[in-house]
DNA sequence: GTCAGAACTGTAAACGATTACAGTTTGAGC
DNA sequence: GCTCAAACTGTAATCGTTTACAGTTCTGAC
């Protein structure tokens, strides 16, 4: 209720000099005093509204994902987190809850006034969110496969080098009929992942069949397990990648429910390297993507943006890292 | 750049006409046209933080929570935004990267003017927390036990009923030597799971003793797996009740790890039924705390608090609920 | 064509802060 | 006590919207 008006009032001071004694600017001891006790006196609070327009900053950067379920992204946002905490600037978080439609206009009306920077990471492949952040007139870091003609700040890891590192390690431990258990499609990571996999899987020296790739239409592990169980013959198989460890997680519950031994019949190979990857029985064997660091480089490129705002975009790659553990390998 | 009057201009109206065809008011089909043209050439968003100021209002609510990493807060998050997205309403996360002078002042900078209500769910006992709700001029759902002395909109769970399930699920299939893998003490659900568990041991016809608590000093996996790394004679427990999911995980890790069978030699619950407890091997027994429904539900208090300012402060109880699975009962 | 009423539009005053700028006070040095 | 600079303080404009109010333009009935 009170504003800077009421303290001033109460202090028996103009209102420049309350503003003045919070933002620490000069005030002589007496007058900071009196302002200070007219502030305590009132329960004062300044309304961040009205400073935020007139200073024209929020002092407010916001993370923007799509699946707040999917650990992974946890990670990045731990990430941005860490790499803000010790900045002027506050993380907010926004994720959709239903449709594209609900993200975008939730990020417009964010995007003036209420955040100084987006970083946004969306997993679904649409033209809307681009076209959003072609207009969108405030620092953004995309975190994710940079879409053509974007031309900002970016981070990404090589999923293709990761998925080639897990056949590469699925081949060298003696395997020869490997499936993919794959995102859905209409995901940016569910397109790539099957490309990726199919690229390693020549590379590696097979011929790719397409039936070796079971669509899910989720990233969690009830779409893994539901995969798994749609498989007629597990005889054609004796290795899978997995598009993430949720879907990994799901597949091996299955596994486990049918007698079907794993590493022994099949090994399974996962992707993000969760936390839940060593909890697993067996602990599963991931490839990391490195969700944390990419979320703290996001931030670094935001905070080196907002002091910068005129330098060229800068497009930075993470690699890839295979985590081995006893889903491929024990015994 | 574009504010309202450019757009005004460029149109050829006023910007109280501009203003009106943007918030819908009624306009001739001339003047809107031109208003949409202009705005599209001009890629004029408007500016929130000054909406905000005049009208008084963001739209946003806030939710906050200390601990990211934990799963439940998640499925907490999920039940918030699933109750606001049909809303005028954007859900924003707040969530603590350090200190708890970081998340206070946060709040209170969000408090006046970005943010409409604050839903909280603080996780440590802290003074000062409570001092900023009290404060606060704006509509508060605390989620958890109340505070004394404070009096706002609250849903809790009645945990140590929760508890009490459990230890009586574990005497009816015949275990003795119960023991509690808690989280730390300057937590209130560390502090709650205590008491509760001496009272249902108690309650259970046992007498309590003092070295059946084990205290961890985070809530994660890896805690879990030090915890039960330190018991030095696992012949004086036939179960555990551990204070979340993730503890019981990492417990059940290091069981695995060194041929303890659970449940043959050791019986498991866990807290928070979270998604994971089912992936896990054995699947895990968890008490069901509903964090999401209580998300649910502090949404619709705080919806129902924003339509109707003066009503008396509502608290509202969720029964807790044991999920049974294979960690206390398999063969 | 006139007129009443409805429908629309524009002017200008807020909302609550920050900050040039100009004016006032303070204090040191003589 | 005077002078001068440094230190502080107050006035008022400003940020970009919304909206009450008054003024204007339509519309349709006569």
């Amino acid at each position: 209720m009170a504003n800077i008006e009421a303290v001033a009032k109460q202090a028996g001071v103009s209102v420049a000099s309350v503003s003045r004694v919070i933002n620490g600017t000069a005030a002589r001891a007496d007058t900071e005093a009196r302002v200070r006790k007219a502030i305590a006196e009132l329960d004062y609070q300044p309304n961040s509204a009205a400073r935020a327009l007139k200073v024209r900053q929020s002092e407010q950067i916001c993370l923007s994902f799509d699946d707040l379920a999917n650990p992974a992204y946890i990670a990045m946002t731990r990430g941005v987190g860490r790499e803000l905490s010790a900045t002027k600037y506050r993380l907010i978080l926004s994720s959709a809850f239903s449709s594209v439609e609900e993200i975008v206009k939730h990020l417009q009306t964010m995007g003036r006034g209420f955040a100084d920077g987006l970083i946004i990471s969306p997993i679904y492949s649409d033209e809307r969110i681009t076209k959003l952040i072609a207009v969108l007139q405030m620092p953004v870091v995309l975190v994710g496969t940079l879409p053509d003609g974007l031309d900002v700040d970016n981070v990404r890891v090589d999923s293709s080098a990761g998925i080639a590192l897990a056949i590469e390690h699925l081949v060298e431990t003696g395997r020869t009929k490997i499936g993919l258990i794959n995102g859905p499609l209409n995901t940016k990571p569910g397109i790539r992942r099957k490309a990726a996999f199919e690229k390693a899987i020549k590379a590696a020296g097979f011929k790719f069949d397409k039936a070796s790739v079971i669509q899910a239409n989720t990233f969690s592990p009830e779409a893994g397990y539901f995969a798994f169980s749609e498989i007629d013959d597990f005889s054609k198989f004796d290795a899978f990648v997995c598009a993430n460890d949720q879907l990994a997680a799901g597949a091996m519950k299955f596994a486990s429910e049918n007698g079907i031994s794993i590493p022994g019949d099949i090994a399974i190979v996962g992707i993000d390297n969760t936390d839940m990857a060593s909890l697993l029985h067996p602990t599963l064997t991931s490839v990391d993507l490195k969700a944390e660091e990419r979320g703290e480089i996001a931030a670094q490129l935001m905070l080196d943006r907002l002091a910068n705002p005129d330098r060229a975009s800068k497009q930075i790659t993470v690699e890839p890292k295979l985590v081995i553990r006893e889903s491929t390998t024990k015994k």
